[in-house]
RNA sequence: UCCUGAGUAGCUCAAUGGCAGAGCAUUCGGCUGUUAACCGAAGGGUUGUAGGUUCGAGUCCUACCUCAGGAGCCA
């Protein structure tokens, strides 16, 4: 913003807008039916009939047309609105008038206008009405994030990152974030983002959860959330390098407990969303129906009962590649385990083999892992991965040994099952994943203001 | 990293190996109820880059670059 344009703003109370209105924003315009009011804004757009002009204004809060007719307005201002440039920004008086012509229900009659940044004809706002490629409209993310598409998403986002503190702080759960700075892997070097610290190397995060099971150990029940980090390679709809997750992890939690809690946990966010922001539901165009199915109980498969449903379909001719039992899903075999329910499904107890060190075997089996993956209906994929921990200190060290991680690294956290080991549970969410199931987007990237994606860190 | 596909006007896309075009945007003109308004006109091009084949290449071939979708891995 140049300096000219700041001292424009600055003075805003001093000019047009100081005879009128109230300032109001356009999502309550309703409360102020017959009263002329001040919006501040942009304009969205705008359609010329001769000497009729329908400007329609947003403010953020959603958008509204204007009405300013040659004769019923002041002739400078209608000089002004004639030809004015899409994104133009500008403070606007007028009255409120309920219109069914109107989508909203209300019009605008304009009466006075301020434009505080006129957009040059020579340099049109890049972004049109019309239609966009993914690449043009990533390359304009700072702008693209102006449309209402993807305002309203951006707004389901921020009601779900609300709904997700909200639960755990009204179940008992304290808030300690782990750092984002950190000195070794959880679970291996080749994901993760090298920083120098000091000379010293050290990584970006890509889970919280060693360090809130030593929270957890601490104050019972507690929770991170915040950024994660993962250097994967990985070039699909459900991956970005940078994702904030949410993560829970319960002392004397055992995996039982923790499937309730995953259950209870997704079905309050998701009917939070649908209880506060349907308006922008609507706009993305969600079919609110599959969503407001979304309550416990969800369905529950062990990993074997999985697998069988798996190599069923492949032998039916549904899924092109056979599943061979013991091995991790591939993406292919959850999205269509998926489309076989209505809700989420938690598959629980996967072979230890292909899952993380820290994972509790299971007593019954110990060829299993007391591990949950919930699953996201309509093809979105794993939402949530958690388990219940391994509480002794002695096969926690042989896991770690096993695994060829570095011993000494991993003191502090034998400690936690060194002084009052105890059976402890937890998950990480991922939010741009519920973010791209609850808005049903077909891809990630649409639900977090600025998308790191592999090769694409600009803007 | 591998597989597949795509790069043509500011944007979205056409163009049999033979004159590079349309819609939107921009400029000019018209229109008193438009809903991505509409109607008329104008300007706007090193067809991703570098080579090659050909009388002739946006089109065919080779390499590279960029982007997209997918796989593996994950949330």
């Amino acid at each position: 913003m140049s300096e000219e344009t700041a001292a424009s703003t600055a003075e805003t109370p001093k000019t047009e807008a100081k005879v009128a209105a109230p300032i109001a924003t356009i999502a309550t315009l309703g409360q102020h039916e017959g009263e002329s009011v001040t919006l501040r804004g942009w304009l969205y757009n705008l359609r010329e009939s001769g000497k009729l002009l329908f400007p329609i204004f947003r403010d953020g809060t959603g958008t509204v047309q204007g009405v300013a007719h040659v004769k019923s307005v002041p002739a400078e201002v209608f000089e002004v609105l004639k030809g004015l440039t899409q994104e133009s920004s500008v403070i606007v008086t007028g009255k409120v008038r309920a219109d069914k012509r109107a989508p909203g229900g209300f019009e605008l009659d304009v009466e006075g206008i301020q434009v505080i940044q006129r957009v040059p004809e020579s340099d049109p706002y890049p972004i049109s009405l019309k239609d966009h490629g993914v690449e043009f409209l990533m390359e304009h993310r700072h702008l693209w994030v102006r449309s209402p598409r993807q305002s309203a998403i951006l707004r389901v986002r921020a009601e779900i990152m609300r709904a997700a503190a909200e639960y755990f702080d009204n179940n008992g759960f304290i808030r300690t974030d782990p750092p984002i700075l950190t000195p070794a892997a959880c679970e291996g070097t080749s994901t993760l983002f090298p920083v120098d610290y000091f000379g010293e190397p050290a990584f970006l995060t890509q889970s919280g959860q060693l360090y809130i099971e030593s929270t957890a150990l601490a104050l019972g029940k507690v929770y991170s959330f915040g950024p994660t980090f993962r250097a994967e390679k990985s070039k699909t709809r459900r991956h970005l390098t940078e994702f904030w997750m949410v993560e829970p992890e319960v002392a004397f939690c055992d995996l039982d407990g923790l499937m309730e809690l995953a259950e209870n946990y997704i079905s309050y966010i998701v009917q939070s969303v649908l209880k506060n922001r349907a308006p922008e539901l609507a706009v993305i165009g969600r079919d609110v129906a599959k969503l407001e199915n979304i309550v416990p109980p969800f369905p529950r498969l062990r990993y074997d009962e999985a697998a069988k449903m798996l190599q069923q379909a492949h032998a039916d001719g549904h899924l092109e590649n056979s599943f061979e039992y013991g091995n991790d899903f591939g993406s292919p075999d959850e999205t269509w385990l998926t489309q076989q329910f209505d809700k989420p499904v938690m598959v629980h107890r996967y072979p230890a083999a292909v899952k993380a060190f820290y994972m509790e075997p299971d007593p019954a089996d110990p060829t299993f892992a007391l591990c949950l993956d919930v699953l996201a209906p309509e093809g979105y994929g794993e939402v949530i991965g958690g388990s219940q921990r391994v509480a002794s200190y002695d096969l926690l060290k042989s896991r770690i040994e096993a695994h060829g991680l570095p011993l000494e690294s991993f003191q502090w956290y034998l400690d936690l099952r060194r002084y009052g080991s105890v059976p402890h549970a937890g998950f990480g969410m991922g939010i741009e994943r519920l973010v791209a199931w609850v808005c049903g987007l077909d891809h990630v990237r649409e639900t977090i203001p600025f998308a790191r994606t592999l090769h694409r860190i600009y803007p």
